[in-house]
DNA sequence: GGGTGGTAGTTCAATGTTGAATGATTATTA
DNA sequence: TAATAATCATTCAACATTGAACTACCACCC
C-alpha cells in the first residue's frame, strides 16, 4: 500500500545548480545595485524604479494601481514608498478626475533631476552586474526566458 | 569644450527590455514562491533557504558568518532570522569550540521535519516559476550565465 | 433608483531589515 | 609581549514591508 501523495518531482543535479545559482545571482545583483545607487545619491533601487517608470510615460504620471502592478509591489508598499518620495519632493500626488477613487503619482522636476543625476552610475552598475556578463550569443535566450517567466507568472 | 564626464554607455532597446524583464521576473518569482510556502506551512523563502543550507551540510550546522555569506544576507539580518527560527524550535545555536567568537546554527529535528513537510510543494513551485519554464536547449545557457554572475559579483 | 459587490487607495499594528555601535575574541606587528 | 588591528556575532534605533481593516467610490443588475 503506497501513499496517496504523488512522489514530488525533485530537481536533478543540474536543475538544482541552476536554482542555487539563480538565488545567489539575484541577491548579489540587488546588493551591488543598491551599493551603487547609495553611492551615487540617496535612492534605493526601489525608489529608482518608481521614478523610472514615471519618467517613461508621456505625461510623467501613473495611477497608483498601475504602478504597483508594474513594479510587482503591494499597494500598501507603494503607497508608503510614494509617501517617502513625496516627502523628498521627487513625486507628487494628483487626484484622478475620471475616477475619483484614483490617484496619480507624478514625477516632479526634482524627481527627474535626481533620476538624471543617478542614471549614469546606475546604468553602469546594471551593465556590470548583469548585461555585460551576458555574451552576445547568449542574449536572445536570456531575454526570451525572462520574458516567458514574466508572462507566465503574470496572473496571480 | 565638452564635459569631463564620459557619456554613459546607455542600454540599447534589447538590453533595456532584458533588464526590465529581469526585474519583473525576479519579483514575480519571489512572490509566487512566497505564496506557495505560506500555503504549505509557515515558512518564508528566507526561512526555507536557511534550513536548506543547514540540511545540506554533513553535520547539519554552519557558522553564522558562513551562512550569511551563502545566503547573501547581512550578519544582523541572519542573527535575527535565526533568532526567529530558534524561537520556533527549527534551529539551535551552539558555541564554536575552536573559535570562541563563533556560533553555529544547527538544524533541529523539528526544523528538518518542517523542511520535509514543505519541500514537495516548494519544489513544484520552483519548477512552475522557473525551472520548467526553461526549455531543455536553453538550460545550459541560463545556468552558465547565472553561475558567471554569481562568481563575478562574489567579491564585494 | 437602491442594493450588492467590486475596485482604488490609505492606514495601522505587527513583523522584518539596515547599518552603526558594541563586546568579545583572535591575528598581526613592533 | 604589548599594542593594534581585524573578525564574529549581537544589539538597538530608524526605517521598510506585510496584510488585514477601512473609506470612498464605481459598476452592475433587479
Amino acid at each position: 500500500m503506497t501513499s496517496d501523495a504523488p512522489e514530488p518531482n525533485w530537481l536533478n543535479d543540474a536543475e538544482m545548480r541552476t536554482w542555487r545559482a539563480y538565488l545567489r545571482a539575484v541577491n548579489l545583483i540587488e546588493r551591488r545595485l543598491n551599493e551603487g545607487l547609495k553611492a551615487a545619491g540617496g535612492l534605493t533601487i526601489e525608489d529608482y524604479e518608481v521614478l523610472v517608470h514615471l519618467s517613461e510615460t508621456v505625461d510623467q504620471r501613473l495611477r497608483m494601481s498601475e504602478l504597483s502592478q508594474r513594479l510587482v509591489h503591494s499597494q500598501s508598499r507603494l503607497t508608503q514608498r510614494v509617501d517617502r518620495l513625496a516627502k523628498r519632493g521627487y513625486v507628487s500626488r494628483e487626484k484622478c478626475p475620471e475616477d475619483r477613487r484614483g490617484t496619480f503619482a507624478c514625477l516632479t522636476e526634482d524627481g527627474f533631476a535626481a533620476l538624471e543625476a543617478t542614471a549614469p552610475q546606475h546604468v553602469q552598475d546594471v551593465r556590470d552586474a548583469l548585461i555585460d556578463l551576458i555574451e552576445p550569443d547568449e542574449h536572445a535566450v536570456i531575454a526570451e526566458v525572462l520574458e516567458r517567466i514574466s508572462e507566465e507568472l503574470h496572473e496571480s
